[in-house]
DNA sequence: AACTACCTCAACCGCGATAGC
DNA sequence: AGCTATCGCGGTTGAGGTAGT
């Protein structure tokens, strides 16, 4: 792209989506700059990409996160870090952006309302595993709000931790997704999973996402900020 | 109705990685 | 090996929308 040529930003028009639509379905993505000069498009080819991907391409998921997406955005992070792209690859519809934006306009947001620190790192991670997370477990596992019906139901092509239909025995499987997690964020191998839900449902998680906390006695961090997850 | 504050999210920027010559 | 073009990612910005006063 020559770089004398006067590029447009801002805003897309429709006539432009258009444009880029009917060009990708020509010659496919990739070579962007090729594929706007092709579309008749004053853009560059890196605006074209980002339009593609995070508005324009099929299949993307308007709309609020859903719990289910955000606890599954939280767990990933353990994994993966600000790795934004890695954890919309596992959020069928979303793009990194998205993802991206929940996390600095909610996450980091409301870490910030509670004086957390979101650059340090171990208060950071701490308010994530006492405040945030026990949060989205308890709107998952709350009454009011019953688990997954088949219709409504997240495919997670890389990972496995969304209650299955057959299956409402939603804390037992939230619990399960935390040991997939447990090399990666150094859950402890000695731990059980607890057997008796009814238990844990009525003792540990009121009702009220905001009074909700994970007991010591079941999870915890150490020193080094490692999660730990007791019998 | 008008103004302000706040929120959301589309889009840009800079930088590092990679590919091709 | 070195240069250039391109791509992809994470961080940031700001326009437009909405809620509150």
């Amino acid at each position: 792209m020559e770089a004398s040529m006067e590029m447009k930003k801002g805003p897309w028009s429709s006539d432009e989506d258009s444009k880029l639509i009917h060009s990708i379905s020509l010659l496919g993505q990739g070579r962007w700059d090729s594929l706007s000069r092709f579309a008749g498009l004053k853009r560059s080819g890196k605006s074209c990409r980002l339009r593609w991907l995070n508005y324009l391409r099929p299949n993307l998921r308007r709309g609020k996160i859903t719990p289910q997406e955000q606890l599954l955005i939280i767990l990933l992070h353990f994994r993966f870090g600000n790795r934004w792209s890695k954890i919309a690859e596992n959020l069928p519809g979303r793009s990194d952006n998205d993802v991206k934006n929940y996390w600095r306009t909610k996450v980091q947001k409301h870490a910030k309302e509670l004086h957390c620190d979101v650059n340090n790192s171990h208060q950071f991670r701490h308010f994530l595993l006492y405040q945030w997370l026990p949060s989205l477990l308890a709107q998952q596992i709350s009454p009011t709000t019953p688990p997954s019906s088949p219709n409504n139901m997240m495919t997670c092509p890389n990972a496995d931790f969304i209650s299955s239909p057959e299956d409402n025995n939603t804390s037992y499987n939230i619990w399960n997704n935390l040991s997939s997690f447990e090399d990666e964020i150094n859950i402890s191998h000695d731990y059980s999973i607890p057997t008796d839900d009814e238990y844990y449902c009525h003792n540990y998680w009121p009702t009220t996402p905001s009074q909700v906390l994970l007991p010591d006695e079941m999870l915890c961090l150490d020193d080094d900020m490692d999660l730990w997850l007791f019998p």
